[in-house]
DNA sequence: ATATATTCAGATAAATTACTCTGAAATTAG
DNA sequence: CTAATTTCAGAGTAATTTATCTGAATATAT
């Protein structure tokens, strides 16, 4: 099955969005990450630990405690979550998967997809979290599920 | 790992565009796949029976027997391919895995992402593999391994 | 006919990814 | 100080993907 971004690194990026969506500072439990977002609360628990570990997120232990972003949203994108959870080779391996792609010798499609990869990777550092999750609490975006 | 198409796939589209390369009609041993492509030979063995069991490729057992693709190169594409394979979820489904995403209810990145999954489609559909294979036989490809 | 070369089918194994369980450590509230 | 709530750590399980093995079936060439 296709799919861009590994079930991991999906789950980090929809927490780390919710995280931004919240007043700066305050603590956020897994378990209401895990209610509102609908994920395996051992797993997320996981994932949420490794991107402590990789300074992305801080945590406290206790009631009260939880996780919370590392820096502003507004220093944090997208990219820095994927390239923490499923790492960069998106964008340096042949699409097509042929080992011996490259500048000097393309595969047919290596033009065109790095134009494309370009273009994904500007998704993904276009706009900061702090921006993305603003532009959810739009009206027109009112019906996602964490922020009913 | 972020990737794009399954490794499957991709051992699958590397394959067929070799099978593309070749003179019309001639029949090709996964052996000599196999060794051109470095691919493990029974795990491209399994990917050639389904795309045969699937009506893109026929084969013929005994000696001088192989793989060919089932209809003229001209008339397939890579999209052909991947949706035989890996299945249209890349192309359905929320990059980021919020499920409730859609129209009335998008993701922050649902539009940049919607247009992109329109690229990449256009970049499996944009040329047959005749056309493909006939490019990688330019001179600037000629050092891609199975042209050699 | 026989030997050879190939695909085909089904079982199996290995590796990776997804997910769960259990209990310890830390923090807070009362 | 104690009970409650949370993260943390490590092991374990399940599911999926990737890859291998074995032998039967089929076609060809001699």
């Amino acid at each position: 099955m296709s799919r861009l971004f590994s079930r991991q690194c999906e789950y980090a990026l929809q927490a780390v969005l919710y995280l931004a969506a919240k007043p700066k500072g305050e603590m956020t439990p897994i378990k209401e990450l895990t209610q509102e977002l609908e994920i395996p609360y051992h797993f997320l628990g996981k994932i949420l630990q490794d991107l402590t570990r990789k300074r992305l997120l801080v945590s406290l232990k206790g009631p009260t405690g939880g996780f919370a972003l590392a820096k502003p949203a507004g220093e944090i994108t997208l990219f820095h979550i994927v390239d923490a959870v499923d790492g960069t080779d998106l964008f340096n391996e042949c699409v097509l998967g042929f080992p011996e792609c490259g500048g000097d010798n393309p595969c047919p499609v290596h033009e065109r997809w790095g134009a494309l990869r370009d273009d994904i990777h500007s998704m993904l550092v276009g706009k900061d979290i702090a921006q993305l999750a603003s532009e959810m609490k739009r009206p027109e975006y009112r019906n996602v599920a964490f922020l009913r």
